[in-house]
DNA sequence: GTCTATAGTGGGATAGAC
DNA sequence: GTCTATCCCACTATAGAC
């Protein structure tokens, strides 16, 4: 039997990423496996640290898309990195909320997992003004559709290639 | 005396602007006029109606100030709009927040409200795809810096201009 | 490490009297 | 158009028994 605090972040996100974050509850949590509410008390301090967990478990997963996707198309830097980007958003639609709304809990992340993520676009975009600018794109980007936000006949393909077209020059 | 569904609205704005979301409830928007929470389903149906009018407040003032903007400085419009529409969403970041967070209630916003808010970025950046690119890059910016999400030494002001510029060109 | 019981807090919304 | 009374819901979290 696996230890009870991975079954509670596995348990929590798979809630998390079928029913979103008005299902991630610490009931809902405890129903899953089959116990109380109260028991996950004795294995995390609060809910906060759950959904840290969730936070940790996405950033390591998209710095290591964006890694994969700079290695494999180096010489269109840009274009690997976004296309990367917005795939893991689309997928882990109500993960990626998690972790790009409000500040981050960074005492509760581990060390340098915020770096790490960025890196590759950093990498990429060695100037650091330009960099964050990129970063700003891909997130409105994706927050936006994500969010129902371009109407339903916007062309988001385009777009993406038209920003990120503008950046590379 | 002033018509109460103007007076639930003002006091749901000033709650909103200055206490947060958490804090636009039912009852503390009939706290703050002096009645119950019951009495406001008198003059809206729901919650959702009260926070339509406050979206639909803050789309007409970005509306607003992004056509001011256009005018008085048509030369550089990306510059205009961007710095218009990033003084407006720090001084009312609760506001932004509602505005643009989740799918916009559209069937309880004034016809064509929408597009008047974007047509200021429209007419400056004619090709649509680009312009929706603008928009997601000045929303994630705007958004990235409400949520703390810039590392507290990142120079804010000089990733809008060198996003603005690579748009520009 | 699980349970029961419960505290404490809050929310949206309705019925019906006045 | 306001009130009182109330429903029903949900949540996080703690205490203390087992």
């Amino acid at each position: 039997m696996a230890d009870r605090p991975r079954q509670i972040v596995d348990a929590a996100r798979e809630l998390l990423e079928t029913e979103g974050a008005d299902a991630l509850t610490m009931r809902r949590i405890a129903d899953k496996l089959g116990i109380r509410a109260p028991s996950l008390y004795k294995h995390f301090p609060d809910k906060q640290a759950v959904e840290a967990e969730l936070i940790a478990q996405g950033l390591a997963e998209i710095a290591d898309a964006q890694e994969a996707a700079l290695a494999e198309a180096p010489e269109r830097p840009l274009v690997a990195l976004g296309a990367s980007y917005r795939a893991y958003a689309l997928a882990h639609p109500h993960l990626y909320r998690l972790m790009t709304e409000g500040p981050l809990p960074r005492h509760l992340l581990p060390d340098g997992l915020e770096a790490r993520t960025a890196l590759p676009l950093v990498k990429a975009v060695p100037d650091e003004h330009r960099a964050r600018a990129v970063w700003a794109f891909a997130h409105g980007m994706v927050i936006l559709e994500l969010d129902g936000r371009f109407p339903p006949d916007a062309d988001v393909d385009t777009a993406w290639r038209v920003g990120l077209a503008a950046f590379s020059g």
